[in-house]
DNA sequence: TTCAGCATGTAATATGTTACATGATTAG
DNA sequence: CTAATCATGTAACATATTACATGCTGAA
């Protein structure tokens, strides 16, 4: 009961086809929640029979009909009633976290630390961007940009605390080796 | 691919039932991974065969044995093997971004904000009081030592970067209602 | 005696991943 | 003519959750 939020979030904000919303995962979404095509396509199935999606289908000779997905709304309802209800809270499952703690082989650890900083910093930038692209007056913004910029905003202090703690533990580590 | 790695470094720091370990993955391990016991006891039976973990039953009249789990020469290899792996990025699944980038409700959102805080504080002096009192000198830490103290230097980062997103979407949501 | 905690598990269901399958269009 | 991108999906498998089932022990 999860996912299909996440797809009714996306269609409220531009109705798409699925393949179109893969990719919306794979970029902005996927952020904080990634899912593939083989799942969106189950998912958007059900979606439609439970009326909280519509399709447009274009016929494309032979082959299977493009359909862009619409939200409708009875979506933006189940969207509102979701919303209303306090949020789980995120169960971030860390296979990092699993083997610093097992810490079965510092220097491959260390390099690791390393390579998942630079990630960090890499996705730090691009947020970085998006922010002085998209949002150059944070304070002006209602409604779902404002909601859109807070996400991103969340993202931007994931990554700037995520570099924080690898340059805690490289630093920790390489003290322990001295 | 990952719970069992999970299970490997609890048994690697002290062997346990399986009830022991559920009870382990609900305090420190659960705020990185979280298990169920019946996905913890399907999963031991799993790695038993694979020779990861061997078991020391003890016998108790008519009702199924208590068994302690014990990691193996075997398991400790695997643990290595896999620690030697670049790890994952972490996949956070985030309801709570969902929620905020739809933004369907932002009185709701609000709400939720503010109990998320709360929760984020709770933990936060949580993991605060574990540090101070079994890490007071972490510069002398080295192993699994270090390794434990610095998962939970990440769950610190962790918490008060949570606090400090809060307080700005509260901030921009405020700011947006005048 | 009742409730919490210890202790083990199975079964059904839901969710998510990987492999496979097909074919058009467009840019180099 | 070849590779990438658009576009849809099925099938098999793996993983995780929820509901159910059982029974002892010790404290209030």
């Amino acid at each position: 009961m999860a996912i299909e939020h996440a797809i009714l979030v996306a269609l409220s904000e531009r109705s798409a086809s699925g393949y179109d919303l893969a990719r919306r995962f794979d970029a902005s979404i996927g952020h904080f929640w990634r899912a593939t095509h083989q799942q969106i396509y189950k998912v958007l199935a059900r979606m439609d029979e439970n009326g909280w999606v519509e399709t447009d289908a274009v016929k494309r000779n032979g082959r299977l009909d493009k359909k862009t997905y619409v939200i409708t709304p009875a979506g933006r309802n189940e969207l509102l009633r979701w919303t209303r209800e306090p949020s789980a809270s995120d169960v971030t499952r860390s296979d990092f976290t699993v083997k610093l703690r097992g810490f079965a082989d510092a220097s491959a650890i260390k390099s690791d630390t390393m390579r998942r900083r630079a990630e960090h910093v890499a996705t730090l930038a691009a947020y970085e961007e998006s922010e002085q692209r998209f949002y150059p007056n944070p304070t002006e913004l209602t409604g779902a940009d404002l909601g859109s910029y807070l996400a991103l905003r969340g993202g931007i202090h994931y990554e700037r605390n995520g570099i924080a703690w690898c340059d805690e533990i490289l630093t920790g580590i390489n003290g322990a080796e001295n």
